[in-house]
DNA sequence: AAGCTTTTCTGACATATATCATAAAAAAAA
DNA sequence: TTTTTTTTATGATATATGTCAGAAAAGCTT
């Protein structure tokens, strides 16, 4: 799964503008393009296996991830996704912890993998890179806080709506103006945090309510004022 | 609410040994001793408030806070527990965000006041402390991890079980063997994502079968295997 | 101690959602 | 293509939990 992106330095990298390596000079970048190699995973291939320890991070240079949780009895829950410009596995890296959760693509994923000795050394070297790297987690501490509230308060329906938002928001749409996306009904089930069936139903309900349009796993939100109405979304 | 504590300089605090200041050198810790300015919150008093952008952060020297979110028509949602030794508000410093959630003051708590510059000071100087504070942040995320697995598969009795074990870990037991923090039964629901009716009715469960003693709200823990056995936790 | 407020408790009832079963459709593999 | 596997869909049913209402108890205040 190497690939031929491996000649490309991190500096004339377009994907690093987005990333917290912007915050690195010329010579720190070269560090991590001297260590880095790049590498494609295919759409269903788990990147990150949960309990295991990384020694590394990725860096998407192209497309969509998922990061899953083994819950009870094997089910899986999807804590976040990941795109183009996020970085795998910083979490256990920087916590000296295993991974908490496994990484799996969604689609063909191509990505870099940077040693964690010289994430470590640019760290050292780059206080503004390290201000980067607190302000991804702080940022994600804050978007888990509201994951939890409304997995605690909001019903089904409720969920199953904003997700939808959210899913627009995260993703986008493509031409024809469907999430740019696509997932099962499990998968969209064990991200709400309910029952396949329920997801199944619920999806129809809104289709019969004309607040999306459903073609096999294409979803285009045609009402999106009428769903952040029923998820009680306000921002 | 100014408190005597003001003249004990940090390289000298008994509290900085466990937390992210333990990274200072005595040169950059008097930089924050002369910062820093020591308060005191009385018990139910809010500490910081949801939505605003604090210019420091809190050490606390001694006592136990929530943080907490307003939810869906003002119900409270609690997300985590803080006590001696932890930082409140470093989330929203680090994110440059306004604070996702409020934190308020269970028990009468001692708190040294850092100011934000001081801190992205010492962050500048020292990438050890630096890497302390993602440590802390990297840890909570995946912590937020488990809990919205819990609250996406686990049954209400499920969480309860396993919240009154994690809550005799977080806080301990006091001298009689109770939990050693003092919650509402209000309380606890919004920390389990439940109705407070629930809380009460699956507490009174626990006590029948002879889980827990409850007086008031002092609660034991007398038969932790089966909580643990009740509320799915593997650990 | 008396009075007031908040919290805890209990019952009755409604319902959203999980679960189980089975069929149809779609996707993947051969 | 055909076959096999996976996913989607729908019905029937069970139940955990939310909601509403009212009483008892506990905690605070004066």
């Amino acid at each position: 799964m190497e690939c031929n992106d491996n000649n490309v330095r991190c500096h004339q990298c377009p994907v690093k503008d987005i990333t917290s390596f912007k915050a690195l000079t010329k010579e720190q970048l070269d560090l991590i393009a001297d260590s880095k190699t790049c590498v494609v995973f295919k759409k269903g291939q788990i990147i990150m296996h949960e309990g295991n320890k990384p020694n590394g991070v990725y860096c998407i240079q192209k497309g969509k991830c998922k990061t899953h949780k083994l819950g009870i009895e094997g089910k899986e829950q999807i804590i976040r996704f990941a795109k183009t410009g996020d970085m795998l596995g910083y979490r256990s890296i920087l916590s000296d912890e295993p991974l908490s959760a496994s990484i799996t693509a969604l689609e063909d994923t191509h990505a870099c993998f940077v040693p964690r000795q010289e994430l470590f050394d640019v760290i050292d070297l780059n206080s503004r890179f390290s201000l980067e790297l607190m302000k991804i987690a702080c940022h994600e501490l804050g978007e888990a806080g509201k994951i939890i509230t409304n997995l605690a308060q909001k019903t089904v329906r409720e969920r199953l709506a904003e997700m939808l938002l959210i899913l627009e928001k995260t993703f986008g749409i493509t031409d024809e103006g469907n999430l740019d996306v696509s997932l099962t009904r499990e998968e969209i089930a064990n991200l709400v945090g309910t029952a396949t069936e329920s997801t199944i139903r619920l999806l129809s309900e809104f289709k019969e309510d004309k607040l999306i349009i459903l073609k096999g796993r294409k979803i285009k939100l045609v009402n999106k004022a009428k769903l952040a109405k029923i998820g009680n979304v306000y921002d």
